[in-house]
DNA sequence: AGCACGCCGACT
DNA sequence: GTCGGCGTGCTC
């Protein structure tokens, strides 16, 4: 049995799960069923071990469905006959939620606008809240012959369908699926005895099982054939321990071959789970290393902290973020304490994984949603155990159930991955995370070179000064918030220099080609010395901004603050260009408002289209191309990255993936290829965002001995942006950024709610989201604006047309959260409704 | 979500 | 008269 998690951590006087006197009789569930809401009593079988916070199978309707016990009640609802309550059919996993976790969970639901059920789906891994099938079988023993004369037809046609299964077995749902109004012959057919209904338990997800070779003799018998011994030998390489399919690829041999090896008592075969395997790649085992100055003030304030805390670690790119976190965790797995850290995304950081790996070995777990179901149902059952550990995922990982944890990380926290869109409950896994470490009482480090407008607003408001609490002073005030800084790189290497190329100068000087002269100079100069080089370019689809090629004059809209997106809808139509946030629209001008030039174009080249040119350019440099399309297949970060560190190609070609963690020594120049595809979304997080990108993407440059360069094209030099990137200057960007988003009352001042629809039929989808802003109008009054109904960015995805209103709350306005259930009373069946919480984008 | 029940038009 | 459409409402 699995041990409870509740049990070793704060005692909840008011914990909704009290020990049980005997009088209690029936119990609450929370039924995982979509659509509803309430609590539903059932009776406890007496041969049943079950207590709240069970995860519990139970009748419901016609199916056995999956729920979770919440609470023991003493007497029914006056409204409820005691003859319709049902019994509990089984429990599935016995002993969960602890109440600070339970608590989350209720903040996460109540936040954002979902069932607690919807929440709990989310959280727990697939298979946990699996549901019982109610399944129907023949009993042909007791049929008697002509049995279909006799009974109604019904039952007739039921005894033909489950006699055309050859077990004469079919689970229910298929069987009322095939058959109308089955239900009665099915009660007919048991009454006669002639069937039998039965309950197939939720199948847990099995581990992966796999075959694994494990080399058992450090001296090879002298017996051995050359090609045994070869095939030892490739083992041994292995460090002894390898994959059955692996060995074999790898070997050229056949598994006759190995049985052989096996009789001979040179390995062992046997079958192991597929995630132990993974786990010990040991890689070569890693000590801590030496701190600079500011690693060590922001270490000692860390480890100063016993109870929640919200901490900025603030550092530049190649300052050491990581080494800090190793460090902060080392202590707390010898206190038997747990950490959690968080990553954007876990593909794209094998880096960072190794790197834990290398330091805390076994005691490193991994967990986001690219695992299987059953890996995840593993890792996750194993968490339970308690035993310290670390654990690296992605946002979902947020609510890993670890017993005692003693610290949460969030690595590169302003990044939007960790805010979860199109899947509800649309959370954001800082803001839970910041949730748990309140209520689980341990602190929680936000780390990035790019923090967030929230948590920099956050954390300047409430922390007076950088250092901890003076120890003898008894607890102060909470919550706490604390600055720590890493404001240079390690071993004291310079940020690499930023050159921005104005790209009308270039068209001034007749280059047409995507490259600068600038650019192509720095490549010539990689070709040259033989160093490596990164080429990022923004790609986005086809709905880009417009903007003039002479001038750099980028159309906006005139109600709005955000730059006209380019809407193509098929050839020879009227090229439109409209705002997506107030749905003006007006029609693609043909020459630029400003200055007349006709060149004033869409923008957007992709990634393969830069690879080309610049092979084209220069036929010696070998191009690797690094974006959604050539990393699509699992592990296929890892591989890429592998062959440009072994120096098998010369320049990353690639999108925003290159901009995530990657660190590679040998990379001395980073080129932009076209920053303004980034600066002019129609978005009012656009400039955020393209400070962001830029300034992580430069930071790839000039992490080895070799000093680093970076050069930006743009069409729009002058852009603040531009000028803090090149500066390196994060403050200087925030103070241009925060005035404009207060005085429209974007966030981090004031808050957005995101009201999406959606459904196959277009005019119903508008209608229903203009009677939806008339609702809106007329009951969120006061410091809400109501902007919208617009249709979505792209319109139509999948066959299903998109409308969106946006409701904008001043700072200092209640948030009125709508209800809803009761907006989706307005709803036809074909139209979609769903909230997005603190949107990031509106799109 | 399923699956009843129930109220209207098209058929044996 | 009955079959079958799917709108409404319930499931302990």
């Amino acid at each position: 049995m699995v041990s409870p998690l509740g049990t070793s951590v704060v005692a909840e006087p008011r914990s909704p799960y009290q020990v049980s006197s005997s009088d209690e009789q029936w119990i609450e569930v929370l039924v995982d069923c979509p659509g509803i809401q309430g609590l539903y009593t059932y009776r406890i079988p007496r041969e049943l071990d079950l207590k709240p916070g069970d995860i519990v199978s139970v009748p419901f309707g016609s199916q056995v469905v999956g729920g979770i016990a919440i609470r023991w009640v003493t007497s029914l609802p006056n409204d409820l006959d005691p003859s319709r309550v049902r019994e509990v059919e089984d429990v599935i996993t016995s002993g969960f939620f602890p109440s600070a976790y339970w608590e989350l969970l209720h903040r996460v639901a109540q936040y954002y606008c979902t069932d607690l059920i919807t929440v709990i789906r989310g959280a727990l891994p697939p298979g946990l809240l699996g549901r019982s099938q109610r399944r129907l079988r023949l009993k042909p023993e007791t049929i008697p012959p002509g049995a279909e004369t006799f009974c109604s037809p019904v039952a007739g046609q039921l005894l033909r369908l489950l006699r055309s299964q050859k077990e004469g077995d079919y689970s229910a749902q298929y069987v009322q699926r095939e058959i109308r109004g089955a239900s009665r012959g099915i009660q007919e057919l048991i009454k006669r005895g002639w069937i039998e209904s039965y309950l197939e338990p939720p199948k847990t997800p099995q581990t992966k099982q796999q075959q694994a070779v494990t080399l058992v003799v450090d001296s090879f018998p002298l017996e051995l054939t050359p090609r045994q011994v070869e095939v030892l030998q490739v083992l041994r390489q292995q460090g002894g321990e390898c994959w059955l399919t692996d060995l074999i690829k790898l070997g050229k041999t056949s598994s006759q071959m190995l049985k052989k090896l096996e009789e001979k008592g040179c390995i062992v075969i046997q079958f192991q789970e597929r995630l132990r395997l993974l786990e010990q790649p040991d890689v070569n085992s890693d000590r801590p290393k030496e701190l600079t100055p500011s690693q060590q003030e922001s270490l000692k304030v860390i480890h100063s902290l016993d109870r929640f805390a919200e901490v900025l670690l603030h550092g530049i790119t190649g300052s050491g973020k990581t080494e800090v976190y190793l460090q902060a965790i080392a202590p707390l797995l010898n206190q038997g304490k747990s950490a959690l850290v968080l990553v954007p995304e876990i593909g794209l950081t094998p880096q960072l994984t190794d790197r834990f790996r290398a330091r805390f070995g076994h005691r490193v777990y991994v967990y986001h949603s690219e695992l299987s179901d059953g890996e995840r149902y593993d890792t996750w059952r194993q968490m339970l155990t308690g035993e310290p550990q670390v654990v690296i995922g992605t946002r979902s990982a947020i609510f890993a159930p670890l017993p005692n944890l003693g610290l949460i990380i969030l690595d590169e926290e302003h990044d939007s991955s960790f805010k979860q869109t199109q899947i509800l409950p649309t959370y954001h896994a800082r803001t839970v995370a910041l949730w748990r470490g309140e209520l689980e009482n341990c602190p929680v480090i936000l780390g990035s070179a790019t923090p967030s407008l929230e948590t920099w607003v956050k954390i300047g408001e409430k922390s007076s000064e950088s250092s901890p609490p003076h120890p003898l002073t008894p607890s102060p005030p909470l919550p706490l918030t604390y600055y720590l800084s890493l404001p240079e790189r390690i071993q004291s290497r310079p940020l690499p220099p930023v050159k921005i190329v104005d790209m009308r100068q270039e068209l001034k000087l007749g280059n047409r080609s995507i490259f600068s002269h600038s650019l192509q100079d720095a490549l010539q100069e990689l070709e040259d010395k033989k160093k490596q080089g990164i080429l990022f370019i923004h790609r986005r689809g086809h709905s880009t901004f417009v903007s003039c090629r002479s001038c750099g004059y980028v159309l906006e809209c005139p109600h709005c603050d955000v730059s006209l997106s380019y809407h193509y809808t098929h050839e020879g139509a009227t090229e439109l260009l409209r705002c997506h946030y107030c749905n003006y629209s007006q029609i693609q001008p043909n020459k630029c408002p400003e200055c007349q030039s006709p060149y004033l174009k869409f923008f957007g080249s992709g990634t393969q289209k830069v690879t080309q040119e610049l092979s084209h350019l220069f036929p010696n440099l070998r191009p690797l191309r690094f974006d959604s399309d050539t990393t699509r297949t699992k592990g296929s970060h890892r591989a890429l990255l592998t062959q440009f560190a072994e120096g098998k190609a010369d320049i990353l070609v690639g999108t925003q993936m290159l901009t995530k963690g990657l660190d590679l020594a040998q990379v001395t120049l980073v080129g932009v290829v076209a920053a303004d595809g980034l600066l002019h979304l129609s978005d009012y997080r656009a400039a955020e965002r393209a400070f962001q990108t830029l300034t992580q993407v430069a930071g790839r440059a000039g992490r080895g001995d070799d000093p680093g360069r970076v050069i930006i094209q743009t069409y729009t030099p002058e852009h603040p942006v531009i000028q803090s990137v090149r500066s390196h200057d994060y403050q200087g960007f925030i103070e241009a950024e925060l005035p404009q988003r207060e005085a429209l009352s974007y966030p981090p001042y004031g808050r957005l709610i995101l009201v999406r629809l959606s459904g196959t039929e277009g005019v119903e989808v508008q209608q229903t989201a203009e009677i939806l802003a008339d609702i809106f109008w007329d009951t969120i009054g006061r410091g809400c604006e109501i902007l919208g109904p617009a249709p979505a960015n792209i319109m139509r995805i999948a066959r299903r047309y998109r409308w969106n209103i946006l409701l904008k709350f001043e700072p200092n306005a209640e948030v009125i959260i709508p209800d809803v259930n009761e907006l989706k009373k307005v709803c036809p069946q074909s139209v979609s409704l769903t909230l997005d919480v603190d949107p990031l984008r509106i799109d």
